[in-house]
RNA sequence: UGGGGUGUCGCCAAGCGGUAAGGCACGGGAUUUUGAUUCCCGCAUUCGUAGGUUCAAAUCCUGCCACCCCAGCCA
């Protein structure tokens, strides 16, 4: 084909390659080589890490051939669409900084879409069926019989429009009648059935209201929808390439002048130990087994906005993923790299100890301010004090009375660094009737101190976070389990899946700085090994509750 | 058994007839006041499989195998 004078973007997956044959073929020049895409969700729950996939496509698309995107509800089924959705679904987007062009909603289409149907009916596209649902899954045939013909497909235009306006009129009840597109009962492709393009369903619309009790299906409504708005490209998941026919019967025959949208389907994102189906998201909501869309353990974009996963690492994991069509499930661990790179790199510095060890210097007293750095990549940030006077609080696991081998922490006579302070060296374990450690005794080494610069004699192969006895506030951490414990798609029911350990409170100690931070702020804890042990993105956060309380809802 | 798709390293994924990018994970080493970070080094003689075309194939052709999707008046 002819290379056109007009500069392509250099395409970065298939999409985008099929885009850029189409404008060096010049089939967009009616438009003025104007892209336009669309993001169309249901408004029937909130957007999770899976929706984030599409949302990076079309913005993508978007972005680089400098067109348009709508942001639209793809709200024809009223029975699950509420205003609650759709402000979810606008927020997210807020969160993540994508800005479209415009919001709109496919209810709004309502009136322009029963125009078309009519045409449909006028065309002999479409006609009134009488049978129930039952018989018409009965009449479809199945994946290797033909269907058989509905014996109302051959009314005359004139009884099929009386009848369709009677059926907006409400004369009729719920499931009496539908359209039908009128195409192949015979066809290979089951979706090429006469598919049911109009219900009767007397649902209010949360936007509608009562005004109407006929709804158009989405094979009829989607298509058209994008055709209304002048889509250039239809990007969705492999499950509607069979219906990709369909879709482009349904532009063809309402009319609309080239170029007409194009459909194209990518592989949907999974990721393993991840259910991203809205029906189990809602499921848990409904039965109170999470607090709501947005909890922490929830895979929704608000739920890991609260876990403290920067909208940054998100964008950057589902560009990482790359575009394909082939079947895919991504490892978490590609998702939590993503997270601590992000978060390494911005998050600040911060000590808590969630099971708590006290420990005492026999040879300090007194007490100074030491320099905590904020963030060690990032000097500019500055430093904070910390209060130190001798006397802190350990995590209880960073002491071993019997050390695993390779161990780099505290021991009955070893040496540690206290984070930012000084090297220590544990003299005597105390322990109650039962064995139990309850106190450290030991003793540090001045020379030690962090950041003296000093060549320092006394070394120690670990380090430790801290919080000070005196200073330290006494906060709640909650911490959670892995919400799902099976591979995704494992072989059994979704209802079976709904096992996880719940939440775990733990009564500890924060620095008081940590204690007054701004909800949701991301930190990194500074605990020996959390990066590799956490499940939360390798780092951040249990929350903490007793002080912050910020999940009240 | 009808139709539509997909098969390249443990997981994603480039590649588009000229002799296998990259990321994650993993292993080894160096630096380190986070067992983190950073830093080196290693990690597919092979592209589902069997043939064929070609000087040359993951890329073209043919057969086979595996997996996914479709029989909602959901989207």
């Amino acid at each position: 084909m002819a290379e056109k004078d007009i500069s392509l973007p250099e395409a970065s997956n298939f999409i985008e390659q099929i885009i850029n044959e189409e404008l060096a073929a010049g089939k967009l020049e009616p438009v003025g080589n104007k892209v336009k895409v669309r993001f169309p969700p249901e408004p029937n729950g909130y957007l999770h890490i899976g929706h984030l996939k599409a949302l990076s496509i079309n913005f993508g698309v978007k972005e680089k051939y400098r067109g348009e995107i709508n942001l639209r509800m793809d709200d024809t089924n009223p029975a699950k669409e509420s205003y609650e959705y759709v402000d979810a679904i606008v927020e997210a987007l807020d969160w993540l900084g994508l800005k479209y062009d415009r919001l709109l909603f496919a209810s709004d289409y309502y009136d322009r879409l029963y125009e078309i149907a009519e045409k449909y009916i006028a065309d002999g596209n479409a006609y009134v069926c009488d049978l129930s649902a039952e018989q018409i899954t009965a009449t479809r045939g199945t994946l290797t019989e033909p269907g058989t013909p509905s014996p109302y497909r051959n009314r005359s235009v004139e009884e099929n429009l009386r009848l369709f306006r009677e059926m907006k009129a409400g004369k009729y009840p719920d499931g009496a009648k539908v359209l039908r597109a009128k195409i192949d009962m015979a066809s290979p492709n089951i979706n090429m059935r006469d598919p049911v393009i109009y219900r009767i369903a007397h649902v209010p619309h949360y936007r509608q209201g009562d005004k109407w009790c006929i709804y158009p299906m989405y094979d009829f409504a989607h298509p058209v929808s994008d055709a209304i708005e002048g889509i250039t490209h239809s990007l969705c998941s492999l499950e509607f390439e069979n219906h990709r026919p369909l879709y482009d019967w349904m532009v063809e025959k309402a009319g609309f002048p080239a170029p007409v949208p194009r459909q194209i389907e990518f592989a949907r994102l999974n990721i393993t130990n991840t259910l991203m189906s809205k029906r189990y998201l809602k499921k848990l909501v409904d039965e109170g087994v999470v607090r709501g869309w947005d909890d922490p353990r929830m895979p929704t974009l608000a739920g890991l906005k609260n876990r403290g996963v920067p909208a940054r690492a998100l964008k950057k994991f589902v560009e990482g993923v790359g575009v394909a069509k082939a079947y895919a499930v991504v490892n978490v661990a590609q998702l939590d790299s993503c997270v601590r790179d992000d978060l390494n790199e911005s998050a600040e510095r911060a000590m808590a100890v969630v099971d708590p060890l006290r420990l005492t210097i026999t040879n300090y007293s007194g007490e100074e301010e030491l320099p905590f750095e904020k963030n060690p990549l990032r000097p500019e940030d500055g430093s904070r004090g910390i209060k130190f006077t001798g006397s802190v609080y350990i995590e209880r696991d960073d002491f071993a009375l019997v050390p695993p081998p390779k161990y780099k922490r505290l021991t009955v006579g070893g040496t540690v660094r206290l984070k930012g302070a000084y090297v220590v060296r544990c003299d005597e374990a105390v322990t109650d009737e039962n064995g139990r450690v309850t106190e450290l005794k030991c003793t540090y080494f001045p020379e030690s101190k962090s950041g003296s610069g000093l060549p320092c004699a006394v070394k120690a192969k670990g380090v430790v976070q801290w919080v000070d006895c005196k200073y330290g506030v006494p906060a709640e951490f909650r911490q959670y389990e892995q919400l799902l414990k099976d591979e995704q798609y494992p072989d059994q029911d979704y209802a079976e899946r709904l096992n996880y350990d719940s939440e775990h409170v733990f009564s500890g100690y924060a620095e008081p700085y940590l204690a007054a931070a701004e909800e949701n702020a991301p930190f990194q804890l500074m605990r020996a090994g959390y990066y590799k042990k956490c499940t939360q993105g390798g780092l951040v956060l249990s929350e903490i509750v007793s002080l912050k309380d910020n999940f009240n809802k």
